[in-house]
DNA sequence: ATGGAGACTTGACGTTAAAGCG
DNA sequence: CGCTTTAACGTCAAGTCTCCAT
C-alpha cells in the first residue's frame, strides 16, 4: 500500500511523487527521502489542502477574422459582417452539416442571440435566417481542417511540442507538495450550445469567457497566477474547503463552472475510494435494509410504501435517484424519484410471467430505459394504488422526492444515499460474473469474461452507445480476416501431415525437424485464429453496449486488480495508462485475495 | 418543507494519437 | 513505411447531493 515517496533533487527541494513515477529512479538523481502511505495524510477538519499553487487557466485562442474572400450573403448579396456579429455566425456556419442546425429550437435560440452581437445595422437589414446563406463561410473552415490533415510531420511536431509546452506550464500545480496533474486547465471555447436530446436551450450563445469573470482559488502563500496582461481576475479567494483552481459562471444555465485536478491526483483518488468504502458498508447491511424497504411495502402510510417501492427500483434496477429539474430549462428526463405515470405499464399477466411492469423513459443524457420485468405481487399492487386516479403527467411517486429518500437511507446507514446502490450493485455484480466467467482457458478468454463480466454491469447500469458509424464495415472486416486465418489453418494442417508422412518414409532428423516446424506453425494459427474469434465475439456483443463509464465510475478497481493478480493477467490488459494512473491507489492496495 | 447555489461525479460523444496492417 | 482502423483522450453537458436561507 505505498502510495509515493518523498525525494529530494539537485536544488535540495523535497518533492512528492506518486510511486508509479518509478522511472525516475533510472536517472539516478534523487534520493528518496521517506515513504509515504495512502492512509497518511487525510485532514479531519474538512478541509482539503494546506497549501495550493498554480499558474491559472489558459483562454481561449482569440478570434481570428474571415480573410476578405470569404463572404457572408444575405438574401443573396454579399454582406461584410461587424467582428462579433461574424464570430458568432462562423459558429453556425461550422456546424451546416449537422442535423442540429435543422432543428426549429436550436435555429430559433440561435437567431436570437446572434441579432443581439449585431451593430444596430446589421440588426435592421437581418431579419430572417432562412435568408442567411453561410455556405461560403462552411467551406471555407472544411478547407482548413482539410489543411490541418494534410500538415507535414515538422508543422505538427511543432503544434504536438507547443501544446506540450503549455501542459507542463499550465497542465500542473502544487497541493500540498504533491505535483498533481490538473483535469481540464483550458477554459471552454465561445460556441453554440449543444445540448442533448430535446434541450430547449441548443443553439444559444455560450459566450467567450474573459478574465474578469474568472475567480480564481488558491493559498495566501502561494505564488499568484497572473491574469494576461491589461486584464483583472474577477477575484482571487483562498478557500480550502473546496478543491477546485478556478471557477466561472456559464451563461446558458448560469451554473457554475471549474477547474479541477486530474483524477490521478491524491484528491480525486482519496474520494473515489471512500466511495468504494461506502458501498462496501452497505454490503455489510443491504440484507437488512431490503427486509426493510420489504416491510414497509405494507406500511399504513402511502408515504412509507412510495419510499419502499421507489428504493426496491433503485436497488434492483439500478436506477437513478431522480431529483426534480426545472420545466423549460432543460430536457424532459427523469430518474426513480421523477418517473411520472406515463412511463410505467402494469400488466397483471404477460406471456408466461406475473405482474410484469413495463419500464419506458428518458434518463441521464437523454438515454431512453426500456424494460420489463415481473415483480413481486406487495409491489405491483402498491404501484396500482400509485397510479390510480391519476393522469399520465402526473409523478408516481407524489409523496416523494430525492432529499425525503437520502433522509431515509441516511438513518439507515451513515453516507448512504441513492446512488450507493448504484455502485454497491455493480461492483457486486462484477464480483460475482467474474467468479462465474472466469474459464481456466487462455489469457485472451480470460479477458473475454472480463468483458462479459463488465458488460453484465454495464446493462445493469444502461449505459448505451450509439452502434459505431463503421461497426458494420469493422466487422466485415473482422470475419474476412478470420476466413483467411481459417483457410492459412487448413493449408498448414495439411502440410503437418505432409512432413508426418514424408518422416514416416525417411525417418532421417531433418523430416523430424520439419514435423516440428509445421506443429508449431499450426499452433501459432490456431492460437490467432482463436484470438480473433474472440474479438468478433467481444466486439458484437459490444455492439451498443459502452462498458467505459462503468468501468471508470462504479467498479471498484480493487475487484480488477486481485482479479488480475489471482489469473496472472498483466493489469495493462485490463487498465490502460490514463485508467492505470487514476486507479493507481488500488493497484498499490489490492492483493489477489481482496474480497469487495 | 422548499428553493437555490455550490461542489463534485457521471456520461456520451467527437477528435486525435497510436496501434495494426500490408 | 505509409495508410487505415481503433482505442485513448479530451470535452463539456447532465446528473447527484449538500448546505444554507427562507
Amino acid at each position: 500500500s505505498l502510495k509515493c515517496i518523498l525525494i529530494m533533487n539537485r536544488q535540495g527541494n523535497l518533492i512528492y511523487f506518486p510511486l508509479y513515477h518509478s522511472f525516475l529512479f533510472s536517472h539516478g538523481l534523487f534520493f528518496v527521502v521517506m515513504v509515504i502511505r495512502w492512509e497518511e495524510e487525510r485532514y479531519t477538519d474538512g478541509s482539503k489542502w494546506r497549501f495550493l499553487e498554480h499558474k491559472g487557466p489558459v483562454f481561449a485562442p482569440p478570434y481570428e477574422p474571415l480573410p476578405g474572400n470569404v463572404k457572408f450573403y444575405y438574401d443573396g448579396k454579399p454582406m461584410k459582417l461587424s467582428a462579433l456579429a461574424e464570430e458568432v455566425a462562423t459558429f453556425f456556419a461550422k456546424m451546416l452539416d449537422h442535423e442540429y442546425t435543422t432543428k426549429d429550437i436550436f435555429r430559433k435560440n440561435f437567431f436570437k442571440d446572434w441579432r443581439k452581437e449585431m451593430t444596430s445595422e446589421e440588426k435592421s437589414k437581418i431579419t430572417d435566417l432562412n435568408k442567411c446563406n453561410f455556405s461560403e463561410m462552411n467551406e471555407y473552415f472544411k478547407a482548413q481542417s482539410e489543411a490541418r490533415k494534410q500538415m507535414s510531420k515538422e508543422e505538427k511536431q511543432k503544434i504536438k511540442e507547443e501544446n506540450e509546452r503549455l501542459l507542463q506550464e499550465y497542465g500542473f500545480c502544487i497541493m500540498d507538495n504533491h505535483k498533481e496533474r490538473i483535469g481540464n486547465f483550458r477554459i471552454e471555447p465561445p460556441g453554440l450550445f449543444r445540448g442533448r436530446g430535446d434541450h430547449p436551450k441548443m443553439g444559444m450563445l455560450k459566450r467567450r469567457i474573459r478574465p474578469e469573470d474568472i475567480i480564481i482559488n488558491c493559498s495566501k502563500d502561494s505564488k499568484h497566477p497572473k491574469p494576461p496582461p491589461g486584464t483583472k481576475w474577477k477575484e482571487v479567494r483562498h478557500d480550502n474547503k473546496v478543491t477546485w483552481l478556478a471557477s466561472w459562471t456559464e451563461n446558458i444555465q448560469g451554473s457554475i463552472k471549474y477547474i479541477m485536478l486530474n483524477p490521478s491526483s491524491r484528491i480525486k483518488g482519496e474520494k473515489d475510494w471512500q466511495k468504494y468504502e461506502t458501498a462496501r458498508r452497505l454490503k455489510k447491511c443491504v440484507d437488512r435494509i431490503r427486509n426493510q424497504y420489504r416491510d414497509d411495502w405494507k406500511s399504513k402510510e402511502m408515504r412509507i410504501r412510495q419510499r419502499a417501492v421507489a428504493l426496491y427500483f433503485i436497488d434492483k434496477l439500478a436506477l437513478r435517484a431522480g431529483n426534480e429539474k426545472e420545466e423549460g430549462e432543460t430536457a424532459d428526463t427523469v430518474g426513480c424519484c421523477s418517473l411520472r405515470v406515463e412511463h410505467i405499464k402494469l400488466y397483471p399477466k404477460m406471456d408466461d410471467q406475473e405482474y410484469v411492469v413495463e419500464f419506458d423513459f428518458l434518463g441521464k443524457d437523454s438515454i431512453r430505459y426500456y424494460n420489463k420485468i415481473p415483480v413481486e405481487k406487495r409491489v405491483f399492487k402498491n404501484l396500482q394504488l400509485f397510479l390510480e386516479n391519476k393522469q399520465p403527467e402526473d409523478d408516481l411517486f407524489d409523496r416523494l422526492n430525492t432529499s425525503i429518500l437520502n433522509k431515509h437511507l441516511q438513518e439507515l446507514m451513515d453516507g448512504l444515499t441513492a446512488k450507493v446502490f448504484r455502485t454497491y450493485n455493480a461492483s457486486i455484480t462484477l464480483q460475482q460474473q467474474l467468479k462465474e466467467l472466469t474459464s481456466d482457458d487462455s489469457i485472451p478468454a480470460k479477458i473475454l469474461s472480463y468483458n462479459r463480466a463488465n458488460r453484465a454491469v454495464a446493462i445493469l447500469c444502461n449505459h448505451q452507445r450509439a452502434p459505431p458509424k463503421t461497426f458494420e464495415k469493422s466487422m466485415q472486416n473482422l470475419q474476412t480476416k478470420i476466413d483467411e486465418k481459417q483457410n492459412q489453418l487448413s493449408a498448414a494442417r495439411k502440410q503437418l501431415k505432409a512432413a508426418k508422412a514424408d518422416h514416416k518414409a525417411s525417418h532421417d532428423e531433418k523430416s523430424k525437424k520439419a514435423v516440428e516446424v509445421k506443429r508449431k506453425a499450426v499452433q501459432r494459427i490456431e492460437e490467432q485464429l482463436m484470438k480473433l474469434q474472440v474479438q468478433a465475439t467481444d466486439r458484437e456483443e459490444n455492439k451498443q453496449i459502452a462498458l467505459g463509464t462503468s468501468k471508470l465510475n462504479y467498479l471498484d478497481p480493487r475487484i480488477s486488480v486481485a482479479w488480475c493478480k489471482k489469473y496472472g493477467i498483466p493489469i495493462e490488459k485490463i487498465y490502460n495508462k490514463t485508467q492505470r494512473e487514476k486507479f493507481a491507489w488500488a493497484i498499490d492496495m489490492a492483493e489477489k485475495d481482496y474480497e469487495f
